[in-house]
RNA sequence: GCGCCCGUAGCUCAGCUGGAUAGAGCAACGGCCUUCUAAGCCGUGGGUCGCAGGUUCGAAUCCUGCCGGGCGCGCCA
């Protein structure tokens, strides 16, 4: 038998240039005497003349090493090896490192990127994350104000697919609550001889009728608390009635989800009820630990790291005084069974900020108690809410909502009109199918583009533009790709050509391409798909600067330069498609 | 009262672990379609980065204090 070798030269791929200089430039540190641990700090260059990357890291090592940061520089320039990767490294300013990247090695990169139907990206170790997002009310219809956790939760977790890792869904829908209890009373006393799916047919309507009676009726609230304690107790009429009612509700969020184009999937339902039964073991496990005491009749954990000045800490209730359970309790119960069943290392939890403290709570008292493991993450990603055009809070009662299923129809429809009032030569079929892609893309991505955790504004227009930095803008630079192979009646797959990077624009236009990973990271890090966004809005911006000045299938065009730029556009589609995809947002061929 | 978040161009927003002259889109103005889709491209104008200190070689970014806005703070979620 042969000694073992390797199978077969395995090309490095497409890796993140970033971390590859990163890396070199520890080591060049580390060359010039730096002590260990030292700052590395390495940004991209703001400006064209400044590189494409550079190393900031000398001025800090002035002090430090008792020289001149501009002499440090030069140092680390002569000890980093960059042969090959680098044309120029420079020293600028005070000791600025400039790093032009050789155009042959970032053209290399991208020839194998292009080959490869990753572009070049390795997934990571897997992690097991599970992601808590959408989490409708089942009281109510969706409406505007859940698209954020939606479409944003749903990005992150095909991201974190992409990476590699087990993601596992979890919609903790609120099927549960108090407001349950007034529903089930109006549902009782008001349409017992009626077809629940005939009563249930507008959900919003129900549910502000109940709301209405709720705070009007004599008795009403009563009753609706009753009917909590009653359906946590297991009440077999209470569990029927309600389970019609959420048969209902499921049915039509996945409607929305069907529209929206969302993941999100009947298995992934984990809603509060399902923790029912874990609830009593969550309170007397705190009990015994002596973190919960009984404080006007209900169950609290005082939390003394929460104090104010005074030294009071804040409280957290566990169980009321009544014996019923808070969403609090809820919450643990989901932890450990994210943690500890469903193994998780972390846990994203993508909900409005005004619950931010209830989640740092619910950190401290789970830790404290031991219903998460050590090395299980705890991320709440939190938003703003949604405001209206005139800056003051979305109402949900006074019909100032804006449905969900609503304001998709109308964004499709908005879509249809605009490309029919212009030429074109699409079939009806065609149009509609353009209509719909670009019409819910639009609304996704007028989403996805801000992760602000501040309020944000919702508007029509805004937010159904198709033009500037929106979906259809990145959609129409993927067609317009679509068209030249059309043209060139080639196929992107088939193609071998180098590429060859001689123009600015193509240059431009290259590195971009090469940074796909560094933004991608970045939004697995922090769940912020909103850089990718940015990411791919410059990348289609530089895409269409390339496409006006470099011809690609134009008389007079070389052959070599004419497939080099063919290659530019296959891998500018691949990556706005697989950036896309990541987004939850179709891509068309023609539009 | 305490806590969290925020304050960047007329509007909506970027600005990564501090780095060079703070960037986009929309709106305004001026160019570019018999030539790869004008949902596009090129250009112009527009900012005391809320205010004042501090740390630093260097601050929109970190710290402190104010001003302004939003949200939260024991039986809703």
């Amino acid at each position: 038998m042969n000694t073992l070798k390797p199978l077969r030269y395995r090309m490095i791929k497409t890796m993140n240039i970033y971390e590859l200089l990163l890396d070199k430039f520890k080591q060049a540190l580390a060359k010039v005497g730096a002590p260990e641990g030292a700052q590395a700090p390495l940004t991209r260059s703001t400006r064209p003349e400044f590189g494409d990357y550079q190393f900031n890291g000398a001025m800090a090592l002035a002090k430090v090493l008792g020289q001149k940061p501009r002499d440090i520089a030069d140092k680390i320039i002569q000890a980093v090896e960059l042969d090959g990767i680098a044309s120029k490294l420079e020293v600028a300013g005070p000791g600025f490192i400039n790093i032009h990247l050789c155009s042959q090695w970032l053209a290399a990169q991208l020839d194998s990127a292009v080959q490869d139907p990753r572009l070049g990206i390795e997934k990571e170790s897997a992690k097991t994350v599970v992601v808590d997002y959408s989490s409708p009310n089942l009281a109510k219809e969706m409406h505007v104000g859940h698209l954020r956790t939606t479409i944003i939760g749903d990005a992150v977790v095909r991201i974190l697919e992409f990476m590699g890792h087990k993601v596992i869904r979890q919609n903790h829908m609120g099927d549960w609550g108090t407001q349950f209890g007034m529903l089930l009373a109006h549902f009782s006393d008001q349409l017992q001889d009626q077809v629940a799916e005939t009563a249930l047919s507008d959900l919003e309507e129900f549910y502000r009728a109940a709301k209405v009676r709720f705070d009007e009726e004599q008795g009403f609230a009563d009753r609706a608390r009753d009917y909590v304690v009653k359906l946590q107790g297991g009440d077999s009429q209470c569990l029927k009635l309600w389970q019609q009612f959420v048969d209902i509700s499921i049915a039509h969020s996945e409607e929305v989800y069907q529209k929206l184009n969302v993941t999100l999937k009947r298995e992934d339902i984990m809603g509060e009820s399902a923790y029912n039964a874990r609830l009593p073991g969550i309170v007397s496990a705190l009990k015994e630990q002596g973190l919960a005491v009984e404080d006007q009749g209900a169950q609290v954990v005082f939390i003394q790291e929460l104090a104010d000045k005074e030294g009071n800490p804040a409280v957290y209730i566990v169980q009321k005084s009544g014996g019923g359970y808070l969403y609090s309790t809820t919450d643990l119960a989901a932890m450990q069974y994210r943690s500890f069943e469903l193994g998780a290392d972390r846990i994203l939890i993508l909900t409005d900020a005004r619950q931010a403290l209830h989640f740092k709570q619910t950190e401290i008292v789970g830790r404290k108690a031991g219903f998460i493991r050590e090395q299980t993450s705890y991320e709440h990603c939190p938003f703003g809410m949604m405001l209206g055009s005139d800056g003051k809070p979305f109402k949900t009662r006074t019909g100032g909502t804006v449905k969900l299923a609503e304001l998709l129809d109308e964004a499709v429809e908005r879509a249809s009109a605009l490309i029919t009032a212009r030429d074109s030569d699409l079939s009806t079929e065609e149009v509609n199918q353009i209509a719909q892609t670009v019409g819910i893309g639009a609304v996704k991505y007028a989403d996805l583009s801000k992760n602000r955790t501040t309020d944000y504004m919702f508007s029509w227009d805004s937010m159904l533009a198709f033009e500037g930095n929106t979906a259809p803008y990145l959609q129409y630079a993927y067609t317009r790709v679509q068209s030249v192979f059309r043209k060139a009646g080639v196929d992107a797959a088939g193609l071998t050509a180098k590429i060859q990077l001689l123009e600015p624009q193509e240059r431009t236009l290259a590195l971009q391409l090469s940074q796909f990973v560094e933004a991608i990271v970045q939004v697995e890090r922090d769940a912020t798909p909103h850089v990718l966004c940015a990411y791919l809005y410059d990348l289609a911006s530089q895409f269409m600067s390339f496409y006006e000045a470099c011809p690609i299938l134009k008389e007079g065009v070389a052959a070599d330069i004419r497939n080099s730029r063919l290659q530019l556009a296959a891998l500018t589609a691949k990556t706005l498609r697989t950036g896309l995809d990541l987004l939850g947002i179709d891509t068309l061929e023609k539009m």
